[in-house]
DNA sequence: GCCTCCATGTCAGAAACTGACATGACGTTA
DNA sequence: TAACGTCATGTCAGTTTCTGACATGGAGGC
């Protein structure tokens, strides 16, 4: 077996922990220098210290590694709706997750930018990025129904939710500064009110 | 040379034509049999009576296969946007690109539903049918622009028309029978107009 | 009748993924 | 402390997707 990780630390286990971590990181790396059809498996895997197959473990395909769990994302929308007062209307209950999400991405204003310049320059990740946008939408509307709102209200207003969020989120990464993203959100949501009028 | 089509008729070229129709064919029979994953490459263009290169001179992935030209199927959204009355509002321009796409669907509802079924058991296929969605959105939102609305309503105005669209079709997919998919958009708007108030 | 075009065939190869099995530090247990 | 099971990782062989380079031979023009 060849030696996969150069730091060993006394007392740490058989391999350097933390190989997820180190993947993702030596992707966005590679794929800023090189692009990312220029970059292969086996080449962030050098760069983590483990081998092209713990790669395949640990993400299900190549473009995975620049998707964060989708779940804990998700959660920060459908909890936020799920907590929204129980007068609220399904509209209000969005806006709440508007609110919330921006929250969650104050000073990671950064790392976007330097994520989306990413996957502005792929397609493919494109694609992953719109899928990830459905399954966000579906996970609304699902806390919307959950918290009795009807059908077919829910699902298009986790729609409207879903086109303000990417609209804002959209005007948030452009900007050199950053910016509120709830603000962004709420104000995309008042314009999107005002067109359906 | 292996002979690669059977079938010749007097006349004919040196090979049989429409290669990129019966690939078409092949590939959503195979998918159907066997489904998405069970079916590889060398097996559509063994059915369509071509090598596995011609399948990738026709298509540019394995996916592509089961979407037509984009740039037809956009026009039906852009032109109608275009051909719509100088004084519409960028929300009845839309109208009438949902109006002319429901027209240009009628009497595909039965491929529409095996294809469908095709796409909605493999999430490879949902992630590119997302990928065309962004890019008819985006078109609309161009078509909308050419025709002096302003952004951001032309952004917001194209998801909207696109959300309505997409929801219409999964209903008009679900049923059974064939309805006027026109009729089913232009009623999610109103639903719409009606959530956002 | 010759010649160019061009869709297709043929071939070699890179890269993405997968299954099966081996390895060896770690924690547990006797 | 010695045996033992666990489990993340390594190793290896193989399939499939996709690409570049070059060959082939009917069709249509000259």
């Amino acid at each position: 077996m060849s030696d996969p990780v150069i730091t060993r630390i006394g007392g740490m286990g058989r391999w350097e922990p933390g190989a997820r971590e180190r993947l993702a990181e030596a992707a966005l790396e590679l794929f800023l220098e090189r692009g990312y059809d220029a970059t292969t498996v086996a080449d962030i895997a050098a760069r983590a210290g483990v081998t092209e197959r713990t790669f395949f473990r640990q993400y299900s395909d190549k473009r995975e590694v620049l998707f964060g769990d989708p779940a804990e994302y998700n959660a920060v929308f459908t909890d936020a709706v799920a907590g929204a007062p129980a007068d609220a209307s399904p509209l209000d209950a969005g806006a709440a997750a508007l609110r919330a999400v921006g929250a969650w991405f104050a000073g990671r204003h950064p790392y976007a930018r330097r994520r989306a310049a990413v996957v502005a320059a792929n397609p493919a990740l494109q694609e992953r990025e719109q899928v990830k946008r459905l399954h966000l939408t579906e996970a609304i509307a699902a806390a919307l129904l959950a918290r009795g709102a009807a059908q077919p209200a829910a699902a298009l207003t986790a729609e409207l939710i879903s086109v303000a969020f990417h609209q804002a989120f959209v005007r948030w990464v452009a900007a050199d500064e950053e910016s509120d993203l709830g603000d962004l959100a709420i104000s995309v949501l008042g314009e999107l009110r005002g067109l359906a009028r």
